[in-house]
DNA sequence: TAACGGTCGATTGTCGACAATCTGACTATA
DNA sequence: TATAGTCAGATTGTCGACAATCGACCGTTA
């Protein structure tokens, strides 16, 4: 039996609103209603709410007193110049705590996170091929020993996903981005920190480098 | 009439537990009881689970399901390896992106700042300096026009000031460290971003490095 | 004695209802 | 007409009570 692990309702509610506004199901500045969640989740509002807060800390809604939520939008400048960095710089201290820290069942993790991406890009699926690609990252952050490495990086991680979700075309790509992971692991099996850290680096500022097509939108 | 906000009773209540942690008078691994905090504060639990949410995702408390919360621990690892450099990039970003943008108001906001700072020397009140070099910070923070550059920082900063707040001594040596802040606004003053850059991230590695005089232990 | 199982108090998770506040529409009045 | 005042609906803020769960105590039994 393997987890079993007790989920509050906030916690399973604030995952499938997370997974929707990544979707592109409710799409930024979409006004967001306490009692309607309430309603079409069949919870109490003392649960919406909590929810609610969770995300709105973790940037991806806005709420302002007595007015009501929204979903947040996410800028260019905000994920290049601070979300990006802030998230190489986590991903490198997790690699610095906890590679020498990696064993095989951290690797059997890995290696299933991998065949995940290939059934993904086989469906064409892109939203499941980006949870893949969100486990693979949250292993690395989990294999550190310093607990707050996860959660500081669960803050940042989900406003990058929505900024990229919102460029949908990199179809293409996504092969090439499943062998990118493949090299990525090959580097910690080495188990050299240095070119770990460096490579995760390159893996992070170079897949998201800014290209492949985007059109702006203003609102 | 200045601000007149509307502050609800999750975000005073997070503010007042969030000094009592930080001035020590609750010491981690301290166990945190909801309804005892809803009787001493004269408020519903609802308030005091939004309150305890919010210090959860800021990483000043430990909660565990249906068991109940702590006051967190913090390792020098999590705060020189982690906390730190992010912080330094965060302020960066801030600088980079909001330092154009100062005013007039601005610089009387860090005039304000530095006389607290004074009267808190002359006061050898440790928790007032402290205060007010969390207002200092803020309002770099909050000159750039990113809001998230702000509630992340809102996510680190507190248990950094956590950390060295176990190291109670360095009373010697704040009015050296009143002068840096003033160094700083002079750079700021400037509008030299590549040098205001620099010096922020010389005053918070520098001004924290490990080690002044940690040498005492008056509890 | 040591292992098993049940009971009970303490604490957190969830709920529905009431209070406070915002927004927009409507009316009265100059 | 334009402006201020009032009202009603919608939505969030707060509350007290009930349900679920945990941990410790305690008796039974082999």
């Amino acid at each position: 039996m393997g987890k079993l692990e007790r989920i509050s309702m906030k916690d399973r509610l604030a995952t499938e609103l997370r997974r929707k506004i990544l979707a592109g199901d409710l799409s930024p500045h979409s006004r967001v209603v306490e009692q309607d969640l309430a309603d079409e989740y069949g919870v109490s509002r003392a649960v919406v709410r909590e929810t609610m807060l969770v995300l709105e800390l973790q940037g991806l809604i806005i709420s302002t007193p007595y007015k009501g939520s929204e979903v947040a939008s996410i800028s260019r400048t905000e994920v290049e110049g601070l979300l990006l960095p802030l998230r190489v710089h986590i991903e490198q201290f997790a690699i610095a705590e906890g590679l020498a820290l990696f064993d095989a069942d951290t690797f059997e993790d890995f290696g299933r996170v991998l065949v995940e991406m290939e059934r993904a890009i086989y469906n064409k699926d892109i939203n499941a091929f980006n949870e893949a690609d969100m486990r693979f990252h949250a292993i690395i952050v989990d294999g550190c020993p310093t607990d707050s490495a996860r959660s500081i990086w669960d803050s940042i991680h989900p406003r990058i996903r929505m900024h990229f979700a919102m460029q949908t075309g990199r179809t293409g790509a996504l092969s090439e981005f499943l062998e990118d992971h493949k090299r990525l692991v090959d580097v910690f099996r080495t188990g050299d920190v240095a070119a770990s850290r460096e490579a995760i680096a390159a893996h992070i500022i170079g897949t998201n480098e800014p290209h492949l097509g985007l059109l702006d939108e203003s609102a």
